[in-house]
This record gives structure tokens, sequence and C-alpha cells, in this order.
DNA sequence: TGATAGCTTTACGTTAACGTAAAGGTAATG
DNA sequence: CATTACCTTTACGTTAACGTAAAGCTATCA
């Protein structure tokens, strides 16, 4: 059996995302799809690196950052120095992401707090009206 | 007792960032200290404001999306049709957040799972030697 | 066969979030 | 009293991540 493809406005519609946008990502760096004639053809794990630069994105990170997380898990890492850095690079973004976990409980929190308020602030209105 | 009061410099350094940047969410109207004579006075409130903004940031939040939650928790909320608005508002946010979550937690799984992969290579390629 | 849909490239435009430089005010300090 | 450390305003510059034409190729469908 052969490889499931994609045309770019499929993709495009999957990911709620522009063909401009795709073809950006292939611009820089990010993706390189086949071609058949001159259209682009993506294979699944064209698809694949499509949505880590979604997820990327809904967290903040730059298509640079994306780019190097991507390289990051197709890398063949060799040698002891390629080994080293990519451990490096895995405990700085894990830092990162627990930071962001911090910071989004902590605004949970705060909406919970907000909404009970405007909710008491409600009942008291309308028991005044 | 009166209020404690920061200078620019002061809470550019605390949250490592630049004069610059905090004029700017001045520009915005994200924030509007005092004056003492033409300088700038911050006060607690101006403070929390701006650590607001940086753990927005660090969530991949526009200054505009900052500005709507910091006047989301300012608005003293009156009639009905605010409420429901303030209220929406909040569920949009903690879709979002939840979302983040999820995402944050696919991650950390891929960069555990990575890192193990790695060590493993190193084990094997320390055995050949 | 002509129109429609979807693909292509090229290229200039746009927005957010500051950076950077210039030119000047003010308060403390050696 | 001159230098240093911060502060101020004004204003042009920069980068990321696309948006938006414009102009043209290609397959299919009425």
């Amino acid at each position: 059996m052969t490889v499931k493809t994609y045309t770019i406005g499929e993709l495009a519609q999957e990911f709620d995302t522009t063909t401009r946008a795709i073809r950006f990502y292939e611009d820089q760096g990010l993706i390189t799809p086949m071609r058949e004639g001159q259209k682009r053809i993506y294979n699944p794990s064209d698809r694949i690196t499509i949505k880590l630069i979604m997820r990327g994105k809904r967290l903040g990170f730059s298509l640079a950052e994306s780019k190097e997380l991507i390289e990051l898990y197709n890398s063949g890492n060799n040698n002891q120095e390629q080994h080293s850095r990519v451990l490096e690079q895995v405990r700085i973004s894990r830092e990162r992401l627990l930071q962001q976990q911090a910071d989004i409980e902590m605004m949970l929190l705060e909406l919970d707090e907000h909404e009970a308020r405007v909710r008491a602030d409600i009942k008291t209105t309308t028991k005044q009206v």
C-alpha cells in the first residue's frame, strides 16, 4: 500500500490556516513537500510537522523555536557533543513548559475567583430589583 | 503609612525587561502611572499589571489580549449585559488555557520519550567503544 | 470549449512589539 | 562645577508571520 498524501488546500483546511501560511513554513525550512509536476504533495510526516507548528503557535513558540524542536526530534544524534547539546535543549524546553504550566494554573485560579465574584454580584443586584 | 512606589528603572530590572517596553505598555493604555514632575511613579497596582503582562507574554498572549483580561478584572461590572459579556470572556479564556494545558502535557511526554531515546543511544554507543 | 476550482510564483503591504538613536532635563556626588 | 546616573520625549528602524494582490498554469465539468 502506498502512503497517504495531502494537497496544500486540504491541510490548510484541516489545521484552520491558509495555504499562504503553509508555503511560508516551507520557505522557512520547516517542511519540504514533494512535487507532482509543480504542485506540492504532502505526506503524513509533513502533516505531523504542521501539527507541531500549530501546537507550538498555541503555546507562543516562534517558528524558529518550533523548527529547533522539530529538528531535535528528527536528529539522528550522533556523537557525544551532539548528545549533550540535545539533552540541554530538552532541559530548557522542559523548564519553559513547566513555567507555563504554573502560569496557567494561576490564571485559572484567578478566573475562578473572578467568576465567583461576578456571580455573587449578579445575585445581589437581582435581589435589589 | 504611604504606599510604596517604584521608578521605571526598578520595575524594568525586576521584570527583566526595558524601560522602553514599559513606556510602550503605557502607550497602549495598559498602565497609567502618576507623575512626580515629569518622572513616572509606579504604585503597587501598576506593578501587578506589569506582572500580568509578563505572565501573559510567557503564554503567548498579545498585549491587546492581556489588556482585555486586565480590564476584565478591574471592571466594576454593572448591568446584566455586562455580566454575561464578562462570563463569556471568562469561559473563552478558560478554554484557551485548558487547550494550552493539554498541549503542554503532550510536549512534556514527547520530551521525556526523546530524552529516553537519547540516553539509550548514549549507552549503546559508549558500549561500542 | 469556456468557465470554475485549485494550484503556482512573485512581490509589495501590514501589524505587533518593541530597539535604537538623538537631544535634553535633574539630582547627587567627588 | 563637572561628571555620572537616571529620567524624559520624539522619531525612525526592525523582525516575525503572514495578508493581499496580480498573473498565469491545469484539470474537470456543464
